[in-house]
DNA sequence: CGACAAACGCAACAATGTTGCAAAAACAAT
DNA sequence: ATTGTTTTTGCAACATTGTTGCGTTTGTCG
């Protein structure tokens, strides 16, 4: 595990720090997307609200996670798989949000549909995101 | 238009107030989504920003207008369509976001396709936000 | 017009995000 | 391993954004 982290992060050009190993490692344990408090509160008063700012900054340009828009001003960060990288990133799955434990998953298996748009209007990214009841919970 | 913007309010079970008359007139005029600070600007000096607040709530409470989620953490308000009311929301509609220009729009005309998510997972609503350039920016 | 309810503005506060800078830690080279 | 350089961190101060309570004003309805 320790040195999975350790790895990751020097493949994505990151030096290697006890804030980022912590921060990583949360993603790493976490099935799903974690919000900026999310991580605020499971790090515990371990880091500076300001290094978790500039960690996450760090891990989206590098291209370690990608994030998540919500309609509730909370936006989520998530893994990204492997063959994303700096730049190029991968990101055409669905996101599902579950209204009931609230967790946001990547759906990795379901991809984004292609989309018909009106005359003038070019697509770059879509991004879909899926509100209901997830596998957990209707279990 | 006066009579228009206070027809829509009662409508919707709001008493009119110079506040909602005028934050209402904004949306008529613009042509898309507006943020909450779009409209603190626009609105100038006129009203306290807990008004604001407060007057966006309620339009969505009410049912008149409806928010997009975004990855930068700060939702947009759009108007719904006319056959849109309280609890019955009829969402089913792509939005985009230019990359140029900024601003977000409603394609009324494309809806969202059904997707087929993986067993266990039941949705209730799904979200297509585009990423790209609109038809005026590519004009 | 007058009574009642709703909405407003203000103030105070809480939470969230940003910036500059000095100390500390990581990295690279000897 | 030690030194020098670069990057990251923590702190402090600040800006922005969102929330709550309360007295006053405004709209609504009889």
């Amino acid at each position: 595990m320790e040195k999975r982290i350790d790895e990751l992060l020097k493949r994505n050009q990151l030096s290697v720090t006890s804030g980022r190993r912590k921060i990583l490692e949360l993603f790493l344990l976490q099935e799903g997307a974690l919000s900026h408090s999310d991580i605020e509160k499971k790090a515990g008063e371990k880091f500076d609200r300001v290094t978790v700012y500039r960690t996450l900054q760090a891990f989206l340009e590098k291209g370690l996670i990608h994030n998540i828009p919500t309609a509730d001003n909370s936006i989520r960060y998530a893994l990204c798989k492997d063959d994303c990288t700096a730049g190029h990133h991968r990101d055409d799955h669905v996101h599902f949000i579950c209204s009931s434990c609230g967790n946001t998953v990547c759906l990795e298996e379901v991809n984004v549909p292609v989309l018909k748009l009106p005359k003038g209007f070019v697509a770059e990214q879509v991004e879909v995101l899926v509100n209901g009841v997830c596998k957990s919970c209707n279990a």
